[in-house]
DNA sequence: GAGTTTGAAACT
DNA sequence: CAGTTTCAAACTC
């Protein structure tokens, strides 16, 4: 039976071509994908509209594109907004649109030649199409005006900044030629400098902007300001005079500019820059080096991608808490590689293929502000072929050749990327992976009846759009950066992994223990996490098999403890014992640490399902993962330390420190004073609850009267911290991760 | 390359 | 939301 719904019918439909507005409840980044035909014959889903209205939404920079027709034609204003779709279509024009964050507003970058400073002089630059010689700043409050009426829920602030707004412009309409007139008009935006500092007040401008966004009565002033400075650097972005060491000195003038926002916008505007300009200017190239560098703070992503082979290409923006696209995420580790292993990061990765790109698709501010991600579409002619990053194995050990080789195997991997092999599905539903990525099936596609084509069109988006209605994260990357995740915020900060990353929805394996491609984790290389419902997992890259592990430990020492316990009320300890003298060892093993709260929950009901633990607090690396009571060592037996938790609290030989003590007196006393038993004194200072917040390391007194126990879990961590027991997994990640 | 296994997607 | 079916990729032989 065949219940997808029938191709011709849908298509129906939507015969329009014009495309409506599309509300999604949530982003809509690869999901509001709609396909192009671009100048150059290229197909692709172009980006729709994001309907992102959050007060300052992650800036999403659309589709940029090398087959941009080069040319003076601009859609009329009105034009331009008759379509949802951020990337519009006129005849065989493309115009991109960018929406700056927080006011909503897409810009339309056109095809017109001119440096920056052309642009401001000459902002719209495009008297020919434009027939208007005039349209300086009136034209580019109308276009605020407009596209924030189609702005759905921020409409009403939007269009209040935007009045507001209005009310400090000069009245009438500004001849951006006349760089006096664009002075006196907008002092601060012009400001005394010289033209030649007009791309650095871009870019600082642009910088700064973020930090100005909240700034009550001078929001609107910087929200009209950037987006002029972002119309202006989209401008720049597609000009082919450009002055890339000029740009490159504002990335390093501004390096101490940390507004993460601001920062990818910057980037973006560089990634902008390199991607219309990559193969041919290597400064841009050295600009994106520098970047990585002036922000390693952040977490940068630069993803490549080789789905465009064969002229379809997608790419996801990428919503707040939304980071890696599966298909990116090898890539993203070449990158990561590349900065940790290259004084010159991304400068080889990039420059090679830049060298082997003929157009890229867009950056893609990784929803989270601190992360951008920078996908670059190859177009080394593979007949068709995607998903080549996928392959993450091919990229690893691409990574591991030297750059010259490398780029032969770089096209070797491109060659070799993946098609579909639809049967039933006619490339219309998610089983597709060529549909799934926002893709077009290609000749190569082994699918039968395939119906993701750019002829079906119209059917291809009315599917990804009842798909969305399903499920707006449908074509949602599949894989979560994780950016501030614990991995990435340790004060050590020599944490930061790549396995930050997580899938989304969690995979739900049962019998490939996430150890096969099955396992949607593994074969993303991610780790599994709290989301995911696997049994038996193993997976490699994550640890939910430590938590696991927790718990068979746990339920094991709390057996052993109830005993004890038991027996020792009874009298009858030695007995006891004697029949938990296999289980010695769990003095010194205990539990791994308990991925909750950082100390462990023995087998408690509650604990039952504590398989599902936070990922990033099981996460190898995670600050969890070390500061995790995993470390107990208790230097005592077991039971001494039950006679002492029993008996005399007041004994501190529990271990060399008497931290566990102090954990007890400072953070848990009414726990144990209600209950001796050692079991139940640590759950009490191990609520089974996800942290979310970085945990507090204990700089504070041990006379702490915090009720939580969490702290005095920390604590009581740190102290222990040294003595890790070498257990497989935790070992594992140890070495991996260096911890100590 | 055919058949099997697996788990996500789709459906009820 | 849970259970079932469908599907295509991954895997095995």
């Amino acid at each position: 039976m065949d219940r997808s719904p029938e191709p011709s019918r849908i298509a129906q439909k939507s015969s329009s071509s014009s495309p409506t507005v599309q509300e999604s409840p949530f982003f809509n980044y690869a999901s509001n994908l709609s396909p192009i035909k671009s100048s150059k014959g290229a197909v692709q889903y172009a980006q729709r509209s994001m309907d992102t209205t959050l007060p300052i939404p992650p800036p999403v920079f659309t589709s940029p594109r090398m087959d941009l027709q080069r040319g003076n034609s601009l859609l009329g204003r009105d034009e331009k907004f008759e379509s949802g779709f951020n990337v519009y279509k006129q005849g065989d024009t493309l115009t991109n649109v960018v929406r700056i964050p927080s006011f909503e507003k897409e810009i339309q970058s056109d095809t017109h030649s001119g440096s920056v400073d052309e642009y401001l002089t000459e902002p719209m630059g495009l008297e020919d199409s434009m027939n208007s010689a005039d349209i300086g700043f009136t034209a580019t409050k109308e276009t605020i005006t407009k596209v924030v009426s189609l702005d759905g829920n921020t409409e009403n602030q939007a269009i209040t900044l935007t009045d507001q707004a209005a009310e400090n412009l000069p009245s009438g309409s500004v001849d951006w030629r006349d760089n006096k007139k664009v002075k006196e008009n907008f002092p601060e935006f012009m400001s005394e400098k010289d033209e030649s500092d007009i791309n650095e007040d871009l870019l600082s401008g642009a910088l700064n902007c973020e930090q100005h966004a909240t700034q009550g009565s001078t929001l609107h002033h910087h929200g009209i300001r950037r987006h002029l400075q972002f119309e202006a650097a989209l401008a720049y972005e597609e000009t082919t005079s450009y002055n890339g060491n000029n740009l490159c000195s504002l990335t390093h003038d501004n390096a101490n500019v940390r507004s993460p926002a601001s920062l990818t916008n910057l980037k973006s505007l560089v990634s902008f820059q390199y991607e219309t300009e990559a193969s041919s200017n290597q400064q841009a190239v050295n600009l994106f080096q520098s970047i990585p560098q002036q922000f390693s703070s952040y977490p940068f992503e630069l993803l490549t991608s080789t789905q465009n082979c064969g002229n379809r290409v997608m790419s996801n923006p990428k919503p707040r808490g939304i980071g890696l696209h599966l298909n990116s995420i090898g890539i993203s580790d070449v990158y990561a590689s590349e900065r940790l292993n290259n004084d010159q990061p991304g400068s080889q990765a990039i420059t090679e293929t830049s060298s082997t790109s003929h157009s890229t698709d867009h950056v893609n501010p990784l929803g989270h502000p601190l992360h951008l991600a920078l996908i670059e579409q190859k177009t080394t002619p593979c007949d068709g072929s995607m998903y080549a990053s996928q392959d993450t194995d091919k990229v690893e050990e691409l990574n591991q050749l030297s750059p010259k080789r490398r780029r032969k195997r770089s096209t070797y991997m491109v060659e070799g990327c993946k098609r579909c092999n639809c049967k039933r599905s006619k490339c219309l539903k998610l089983y597709c992976e060529c549909f799934a990525a926002g893709v077009y099936c290609v000749d190569s596609c082994a699918c039968e009846n395939c119906y993701n084509k750019p002829e079906f069109e119209d059917t291809v988006l009315d599917t990804r759009q009842q798909i969305e209605s399903r499920n707006p994260l449908a074509f949602a990357p599949k894989v979560v950066k994780h950016a501030d995740s614990p991995v990435n915020v340790t004060e050590e900060g020599n944490w930061s992994t790549p396995t930050s990353a997580r899938h989304k929805r969690g995979c739900n394996c049962k019998k490939s223990k996430c150890l096969k491609k099955y396992c949607e984790c593994y074969q993303a290389k991610v780790g599994c996490s709290d989301g995911c419902r696997c049994e038996g997992c193993q997976n490699s890259f994550g640890i939910k098999a430590v938590a696991e592990t927790i718990y068979k430990r746990a339920e094991k020492w709390d057996s052993f403890t109830n005993e004890k316990m038991d027996a020792l009320k009874s009298g009858n300890a030695d007995q006891v014992s004697r029949t938990w003298e296999p289980l010695v060892d769990i003095t010194n093993i205990t539990p791994l640490p308990h991925p909750s709260s950082g100390a462990w929950t023995p087998s408690s009901s509650s604990t039952r399902d504590n398989s599902k633990v936070s990922g990033a607090q099981l996460y190898p690396g995670s600050r969890f993962q070390s500061s995790a009571p995993s470390s107990f060592h208790w230097n005592c037996s077991p039971d001494s330390l039950i006679e002492q938790l029993c008996e005399n609290k007041t004994s501190h030989s529990l271990s060399s420190n008497n931290s566990f003590y102090d954990l007890i007196d400072d953070d848990t006393p009414q726990m144990l004073k209600e209950n001796s038993t050692p079991n139940r004194a640590v759950k009490a200072s191990s609520p089974n609850q996800k942290r979310d917040s970085p945990p507090q390391f204990p700089s504070q007194g041990l006379t702490s009267d915090s009720p939580r126990g969490l702290r005095g879990g920390r604590r009581f961590i740190l102290q222990s911290m040294p003595s890790f027991p070498p257990l497989t997994p935790y070992t594992k990640y140890k070495d991996r991760y260096n911890l100590d």
